[in-house]
DNA sequence: ATGCAGCTTATTGTATACAAATGGCATTCG
DNA sequence: CGAATGCCATTTGTATACAATAAGCTGCAT
């Protein structure tokens, strides 16, 4: 509901409302604000009551700006432990990738489907739990999802060339490079994102504004 | 009690008699039992019962370079943001340090207080509430007091010197330096670290062996 | 008209009871 | 003698009731 926008920026949540909407009691729905306030997607105020985050163009440069950071370290780990077994599995994800989008109808679900994969394998690569943990919490898989229906075709071309290049880097054991192109595969993600972001916004205020 | 020992690595816990040696009821314990496992104090194994994380050094070695990573970045992003107010606040940290330090008997809790502070200074000036969030989750105070306790004097003299470094880093702008000595900084933290962390399983271990 | 006090209401924190699921043990059958 | 199955104990998940706290409102006084 947040990453939809049906929960605005800034309104209250209220635990018991929520536990309502669910069909479920307060207890679990605490869990689960807590866990989301750890994602960031939820701010306290000082008297604990959970508000809709509202992340600032900044605020998003900075998730990927980690995110960059952490997937390049996991890319370079991953370099030196891949197995053949796992570089099989990356081939196959980006090889699917390649179809889903080198048709005159994109499949964007596919597309993103073996994408999710192919990031999972590197960082399971990374071989380090702490990593991928934090990863996690930087990775809103929704937002990723929301970034590539923004992306054009000639991005999502540029994506898959990264993981090939990726997948050689991995090839030659070279852990610089493959943090490099993780690096610059980010970063696109990040201005490819702040795009449809400035818009969004553009949109939510007009609309308050009428 | 994890971190003193009294609960050994690999033992489970039980919310119930956590609740009653605490007393208090089950539900904040579950809370608190959550954020241990968010910081990989506890594992849960797949039918959500808790145990005590049993940390090799190379997990040790993991969150270390986590942190060397995170608290390098915070730096180099500190170097260009801080303030001048900021920059006094940190020299007065580091000449209460120097004073601990400095004299015959060590206060090493007043060491430890004031190298807390200098580092939340510049977590706070790299102005970035995700990364200050997520280096909560790498540095555990008590690690930091358990790698202190087994500083020797001379190591703690080169921690007060490299934050004399950084100090001037920031004077100069220079986030490269400023990350390059923080890189450093925790390495040694490490090291020192590690070395406690293998006698102190050694002597678990001899003991359990007795 | 404005600010403060007290009260009412809204919202979260905690306790407790019960439901569900899992693990261990014993018994029985092959 | 070993393995599988069923029952019991242990442990966690969820619901609900109550307590505590903070926000907002109303009325009064300045």
């Amino acid at each position: 509901m947040i990453l939809s926008g049906e929960l605005q920026p800034g309104s209250q949540i209220r635990e018991e409302a929520l536990a309502e909407l669910c069909g479920v009691s307060r207890t679990p729905v605490r869990d689960s604000l807590r866990r989301l306030e750890a994602e960031m997607f939820i701010r306290r105020n000082d008297s604990q009551r959970s508000f809709v985050a509202d992340w600032s163009l900044d605020d998003l440069e900075d998730a990927f700006q980690l995110r960059a950071m952490l997937e390049a370290h996991a890319a370079k780990r991953a370099a030196t432990r891949i197995t053949r077994e796992q570089l099989g599995r990356l081939r196959y994800h980006n090889a699917q990738l390649k179809q889903a989008i080198d048709i005159p109808n994109p499949d964007v679900p596919k597309f993103l489907d073996h994408n999710r994969q192919f990031h999972a394998i590197i960082v399971a690569a990374a071989a380090s739990e702490r990593l991928a943990s934090m990863l996690g919490q930087v990775t809103e898989q929704p937002v990723v999802l929301r970034t590539a229906r923004q992306y054009d075709l000639e991005n999502l071309r540029r994506s898959h060339h990264d993981h090939d290049e990726l997948l050689i880097a991995f090839d030659k054991r070279d852990g610089e490079w493959a943090a490099a192109v993780m690096t610059g595969h980010i970063r696109r993600a990040f201005h490819a994102y702040a795009q449809a972001h400035s818009t969004d916004t553009e949109i939510r205020k007009s609309s308050l504004a009428a």
